[in-house]
DNA sequence: GTTAAATACTACAAACAAGTAGCATTTATG
DNA sequence: CATAAATGCTACTTGTTTGTAGTATTTAAC
């Protein structure tokens, strides 16, 4: 149950980016609409891009733009690209490996839980997000 | 949203001293019933005894044994005294304060789910988890 | 073609978390 | 009292994540 910094970072980007769906934006650009530290900001535009939630464009007037439609990508898709799935739906205690068939007390305490967190982060798209009614980010 | 590994530890040493509330246990001892690294382990119970979940007899027949009924001790206390609670509660985007008085998209998306989890880790006592019908640990 | 403004690549540095080691202290046992 | 078996304290080491720097590459504009 863990998500990164960079995750988090990943978050905000794309969820600003999502605002305007079409528009190419600059690393500096974003680096101005959100505080993330300029080189590490251009660092994760390029993981996303090779991700492939986000195109790069290179050269003079470059940036990066949605290479898919931002309501299918959902935040569970960028949490498995950055700390991997099992940051959220690995073992509560800590288990690389479980030894007791997916089934001690603490495991059936915690499930209900993180299925619920998986199930929001999957159904959550980018989209989603922006279409609350507010026009922060 | 995170769970460190030292939290989880924690899970496992106080979810399997919790089986038998009573005993004393020496570092020794858990270190044979649980897979974790001894010298870590041992600091680990000093950390855990200051913090007011066990209590620690010292020389030789000493050990540790807990300080509190096991209900009364929950997994958000746990959490809350290695990661604190921001770990769990802070912001999502990862923000350090929030700029946006607390409801932006993203706030609103995660909320609910937020809540389950602080909901279940405030509930769920250790006394809880061992009285599954389980026997493992 | 030259310049300027953008991304790409790769290595390094700093901060933090996890794990290890040595030695001090406490106390039951004989 | 001496020994042994336990915890307590503090410093060091290792590994991972986060952040920085330098340089190369791409492409629009002039
Ligand atoms: S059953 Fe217990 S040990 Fe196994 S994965 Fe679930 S929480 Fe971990
Ligand atoms: S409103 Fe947005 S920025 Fe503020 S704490 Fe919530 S998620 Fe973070």
């Amino acid at each position: 149950m863990n998500l990164s910094k960079t995750t988090k970072y990943a978050f905000r980007i794309l969820g600003h980016m999502a605002k305007d769906e079409k528009v190419l934006y600059s690393a500096q650009q974003l680096h101005k609409d959100i505080d993330i530290p300029e080189r590490y900001l251009r660092r994760l535009l390029t993981d996303l891009s090779k991700s492939g939630f986000i195109k790069s464009i290179q050269g003079r007037q470059g940036g990066f733009t949605f290479a898919r439609d931002t309501s299918k990508i959902t935040l569970m898709e960028i949490v498995d690209s950055i700390d991997g799935k099992d940051s959220i739906d690995g073992c509560i205690l800590g288990y690389d490996v479980c030894v007791f068939n997916y089934s001690c007390p603490m495991h059936n305490v915690w499930e209900e839980t993180k299925q619920k967190t998986i199930d929001t982060l999957t159904k959550t798209s980018l989209k989603d997000i922006n279409n609350h009614p507010h026009d922060v980010f």
